[in-house]
DNA sequence: TATTGTTATACTCTATAACTATA
DNA sequence: TATAGTTATAGAGTATAACAATA
């Protein structure tokens, strides 16, 4: 929660009380991030290591540069996560054979676990937002936010959530 | 943005590609949070100074104490904050007459007048997250994100907005 | 005794620059 | 020379505990 938290600061002084659709996201969106962290204590992960794990799952043997790139947390500090992670049994390095600099990261089978439990949160955590829509109205919200989204120009990767299932 | 960009982090790999309300609140909360920081630096501002400064202005006079509450901050951390608005001449200190433990936060002229200034930089911010939709669908996603926010218990204050202006 | 502002400390995350070993 | 991983360092934010002045 970078940004989230910022402008959440800034919350109980909205500049508009009619038509304050970013001043909502952010507050939702806060509140969504902090939520899903909240239920990843229960695997006792953060939700940058649930990214971590499903990218890693996703793309096994991939390099720790490659990670750092996808998941945005700078080559130097992917070291100490998966150090954490590595040191949960979570993860292993392995030096690779074509390329003696890099470290292929793989799940272990504890990793390969906990990844399989991350879904089932998320999709809990889904629900929590959802609950008080009926069918009709959540398709139209995220048809309404996957609009503001294209043109806000956020890349949304609409493949991801398939390739860990 | 605490928790913002953290989920922000997993968002290469959403959980569900067809029903994923919480990640897209998650991601766009984050662009707006960003994104008002970045409109805030033309006066040389944070986010959370702006929420400091609007709420000064609503209460001249407030504690630090009360400041720390209302904006999350700390009581600690909130020291060295109005230390550097004070030092930037936004902002005054006055030892209250009636508890002299009490600093009694005041805004300058030039606090005032950056204050003034903040409003149109949150419309304009507003108008970039809600110029590709029709004022239908503005209205619309706005009472489906407020009875969200409102079935996930968040204050949302709705007064706030109109006690600045 | 409790509270306000303050200082000090530790912990986390971020960003940067250097270092090593490989290529 | 360039790159992958690593280490070290400094900065910002958070949280906590302690302290002096005041109530």
């Amino acid at each position: 929660m970078i940004y989230q938290e910022v402008y959440y600061g800034c919350m109980t002084t909205a500049p508009q009380p009619h038509h304050r659709i970013a001043f909502l996201l952010s507050q939702l969106g806060s509140d969504a991030a902090s939520g899903f962290e909240r239920a990843l204590q229960a695997l006792d992960i953060t939700a940058s290591d649930a990214g971590l794990l499903r990218l890693i799952g996703r793309d096994p043997g991939v390099s720790q540069r490659a990670l750092s790139a996808q998941v945005g947390v700078g080559p130097s500090r992917i070291v100490a996560v998966l150090d954490r992670l590595e040191g949960r049994g979570l993860i292993e390095r392995r030096r690779s054979r074509a390329d003696r600099r890099i470290h292929e990261v793989v799940l272990t089978e504890e990793g390969e676990r906990v990844l399989g439990n991350i879904r089932p949160l998320a999709e809990a955590h889904e629900s929590a937002f959802t609950e008080c829509l009926d069918v009709e109205e959540v398709e139209l919200l995220q048809n309404l936010l996957a609009r503001i989204a294209d043109f806000r120009g956020l890349s949304l990767d609409v493949h991801a959530g398939t390739s860990t299932s």
